[in-house]
DNA sequence: TAAAATGGTTAGCGAACCCTAACCGTCTAT
DNA sequence: ATAGACGGTTAGGGTTCGCTAACCATTTTA
């Protein structure tokens, strides 16, 4: 049941659709994230599977507590890293673009500690 | 020619085992990784034929200019990365690690961003 | 010298995850 | 009412990069 890059992102995506649409369908994903709707209706059928999205009858996504949680804690790393680098000097883009590919791979003990170091670093 | 993660990894390995013994074939490879003979065959031969790497006429692996810079860039950034986490206390083998897997996902510009940051923070 | 260990390769498989082409319903708009 | 557009799925393909099984050649050893 172990997730992937992948299926993190799709997570956060529609995490993130979901707080401006309130209705998620995959095309919405697809269209978000850049992949045809095959590759986003595998990866959705796939989510549902594991229990981390439901599906209504007209096809709106939604989170299920599980995958909302997963979709938070990615999402959460997203934002702080991505003000971490920019913080640092980098600009928007390059930092988003980073903190996309770094947030899936920091345990939770290295993130907890940049999240301390930021935090004391600010006063 | 673009390299991926996995190819960083043996190009690092390479280097690495390199600084200590001078004479590094596939299965030395193989085995600091924890990878089979074959996986290691193949990823030897790609690299071989990419130009990253040389081999003499007894299996003897070297890095080409090519190859060795890649190698001494992800290098630094495992060791950087692995420095900063432990700085953040971190334990050492999780802050290696996290550093093993961001080490290929950072740009130029952020990990440069990062180092500066350290340099200025350790006055 | 014959048997075994060592280093490397080939062949074939599997998982993750993207793609295009083509199809199937269901709405919508002329 | 019929032709499209739209959302989704199926079928099939391709890449990266692991693995095992089996083989070959060379070197070591008993």
């Amino acid at each position: 049941m172990a997730l992937y890059e992948s299926g993190e992102m799709y997570l956060e995506t529609i995490y993130i659709l979901s707080q401006k649409s309130s209705s998620v369908r995959s095309v919405d994903v697809g269209e978000y994230m850049g992949f045809s709707k095959p590759s986003v209706s595998r990866a959705v059928g796939l989510l549902k599977k594991e229990g981390y999205i439901a599906a209504d009858a007209s096809g709106y996504l939604s989170l299920t507590t599980a995958g909302e949680e997963i979709a938070k804690r990615i999402y959460e790393r997203h934002t702080v890293l991505t003000g971490l680098f920019v913080g640092l000097g980098v600009d928007e883009k390059t930092a988003a673009e980073d903190a996309c590919r770094v947030e899936h791979y920091l345990s939770d003990k290295t993130f907890d500690a940049i999240k301390a170091h930021i935090k004391k670093y600010k006063k």
